[in-house]
DNA sequence: TTTACTGTACCGTCTGGACGGTCTTGTCAA
DNA sequence: TTGACAAGACCGTCCAGACGGTACAGTAAA
């Protein structure tokens, strides 16, 4: 019962964003995600042989399940919305949660600024991607950059906006998608 | 010439901001900071007596500027623009630099999340003061968080953009904000 | 004399990481 | 079927180093 098949790795990943969204980033120790995770520091450091591997680990994932909600949100979503409309939905529905959920990015910045890389390839990938696709760049910049300032305050835990005006803001930007 | 009447306070603030920036955020001891500031240990403790107390103000320092620089382009500026309209201009040269130029920011979250809290008040007074100059609700939305999204990518170093996207933007956002 | 430091020595705590050991599971020849 | 053995998954301990902070003696300008 005690070798569970790797699938530590998950519990390891999820304790780790606990502990940085509770104790703080800057809390984000080994001893404390190992206990959190309900493995002993030896185990984490099996299944992650340095805090850098966490963090990628993290980084990683985040971004292969926001890829992965983006297509699934593609695919079912009506054929004629727009990919900007999708990611704006998307965005504002993550958005939604009042628990930041991804804050471990300021220990991941904290420990060494180089494991944004990914995630800022990522973005401007993405961002390559809507403008081959969104023939208005205008509105395009608008939405994009409006949708960005939605995650930073999400990010920052900085609710300034009420819910109506969460709605208002997202119904405007998609009229401005079009 | 040592006793420099506490303008060695500035002094530890910008190379504070300077390890910071180029050590990266995880990086910002107290060792490093007095040394970069050519001043003891000793020194730095004196003039702030804690860790805690350096971060406060270099968060207040950081409001304080940015107030200042806001009142100046108030009443510097034509007669006629919108409260909106300077937030934009100044926000968008406040991000021409290259440089983060605040990611000190990062330092003090790691530190204690609670550091932010008077950012996050500030921010929710300055967008309570323009929903009550701004006739637009609709407008101020998407301008203020478009606004937040660039000051984001910036404090990210996340440059994505293009200088002359940057400029389309801008202007797309005055001519939203009316 | 006071103010504003410098410089050094030191303490307690915490952290990442190395290491050796242990239990469990799977494999495979006899 | 069984016994030997290899590999995988994990535990617990230990340690060097870095960090924040304290204490204190010395110094030089105002």
């Amino acid at each position: 019962m005690r070798a569970q098949r790797s699938n530590s790795r998950d519990k390891i990943l999820a304790a780790a964003a606990d502990v940085a969204r509770e104790s703080g980033p800057g809390s984000l120790s080994l001893d404390a995600v190992a206990s959190r995770a309900g493995v002993s520091k030896g185990g984490l450091l099996y299944n992650f042989p340095t805090k850098a591997k966490l963090m990628q680990a993290l980084v990683e994932d985040y971004l292969r399940e926001f890829e992965r909600a983006l297509e699934a949100a593609r695919t079912a979503g009506a054929s004629g919305e727009s990919l900007l409309a999708i990611y704006i939905k998307l965005s504002a529905s993550d958005c939604e949660e009042p628990q930041p959920s991804a804050s471990w990015i300021f220990s991941a910045i904290a420990e060494d600024p180089d494991f944004l890389t990914p995630i800022k390839l990522f973005k401007r990938q993405l961002f390559e991607r809507l403008k081959g696709e969104t023939p208005d760049l205008k509105a395009l910049l608008v939405c994009f950059l409006a949708i960005e300032g939605l995650r930073s305050m999400n990010l920052f835990d900085s609710d300034i906006l009420s819910a109506d005006e969460r709605g208002l803001l997202v119904s405007s930007l998609l009229r401005i998608a079009g």
